[in-house]
DNA sequence: TAGATTGTTAATCGATTAACAATC
DNA sequence: TAGATTGTTAATCGATTAACAATC
């Protein structure tokens, strides 16, 4: 296991999010406890699953009573960083770039996004969703001094790879990259991928056995 | 493993198009031959893994030849079933909804978008990157018309549920769901999720742990 | 033939599930 | 105390990796 992934198993990490946002549910109806068979039951998961996956972020239940609703969440978010959002660009202001500035509930996903940048001069200075468009021209100096570490790719793929070079250089230690693009960073740059293509690719083959089975 | 799955890994299926991207890329510059090496290296993968993803979809190679890159294309789009794309309505056409309206390349990927439904009035009737947003009213009818066994949920999240069972009383058999919502649906209806708060887990954890480190 | 690369069989690793003891 | 639920230790399962025989 490499040291950036100590004592963290990705499934785990995949799950983390589902449990926060019933929690949340559950707070806002006034339920202060939940069983690991609660959450498990509401989630189609197995309650051991549940209780293993809550331990790995280091919080400890009451035998017979269940866990705190409150210092479940709290645990959660903090295990995250999401009590904390990152400061983050969105890089490319295109019809997916746009859509991402429009969500509201990313500062709850520890996502704080700054600002967008493009270099398409029609928009260039107007705002997106109340966040302004600047030119790519400032990108780098504005990593520098505002020390955003997170970059949200949505760039096209042909200049995907260049800009992330240039944003290696600018000192972002991050990419959460929307692109269809595998990106080439050195070791210690972080890169999520949001693959679309690889999630069409399970969809795709559910469905057409799924279709075979019914003809 | 459920008979929904059989003989598939899902890992497997993430990886295939990772493969697929590069053959075309290696057969747009007239290479013929490929051997597992080749693709480990560029994919940063092993090749023992790169052997057993390609056993999967059933294809054999030349032992100290490799394989031919056409042949592989066509196995992989074929096992995938993306060589016959599925036909597909967009259900909410805001932002996200949009924007994958304007994505050229789904054809390409098993995905094949006829129109985007959405209630809004100052949106139905108009077009987006060539595809007509209709009424909300007439999917159901449509769905069963044309058959329809697909759809692309990008309603918000309050109204994702009820959206969902209209969309299955009518016949729709698979959801690729960008809503934050865990669907609820009978257990012969493919659900395959873009989740991206649980991305950002994983982003978060990584960048947090990361800059920590850097301290 | 010799050598490179595939495909197969076995070993390892990590994630999930099961069994059960600890405890409020 | 009795019972429900947690946390721990062990078993199972699937995916990845390793070793090597088959073959063009």
């Amino acid at each position: 296991m490499a040291y950036q992934d100590k004592g963290l198993g990705v499934p785990i990490l995949r799950r983390l999010p589902m449990y926060l946002s019933l929690l949340k549910e559950y707070r806002s109806q006034g339920q202060e406890l939940v069983s690991s068979s609660q959450l498990a039951g509401d989630l189609n998961l197995e309650s051991i699953q549940v209780r293993k996956d809550l331990a790995a972020t280091g919080i400890v239940g009451k035998p017979k009573v269940g866990f705190p609703v409150d210092s479940l969440i709290e645990s959660i978010e903090n295990f995250l960083g999401w009590d904390n959002a990152s400061d983050a660009f969105v890089v490319g202001a295109g019809n997916l770039g746009s859509a991402l500035l429009g969500y509201k509930g990313f500062s709850k996903h520890g996502l704080n996004i700054l600002a967008a940048f493009d270099n398409d001069i029609s928009k260039v200075g107007k705002k997106i969703s109340g966040k302004e468009v600047l030119p790519f021209s400032k990108l780098p100096d504005l990593v520098r001094r505002m020390k955003v570490h997170l970059a949200v790719l949505t760039v096209p793929p042909e200049v995907a790879q260049r800009t992330a070079d240039t944003l290696v250089l600018a000192g972002i230690r991050a990419f959460w990259n929307f692109t269809s693009v595998q990106l080439i960073v050195p070791e210690n740059i972080i890169v999520e991928n949001v693959d679309l293509a690889s999630s069409l690719a399970v969809l795709s083959r559910k469905l057409s056995l799924a279709l075979e089975r019914s003809e």
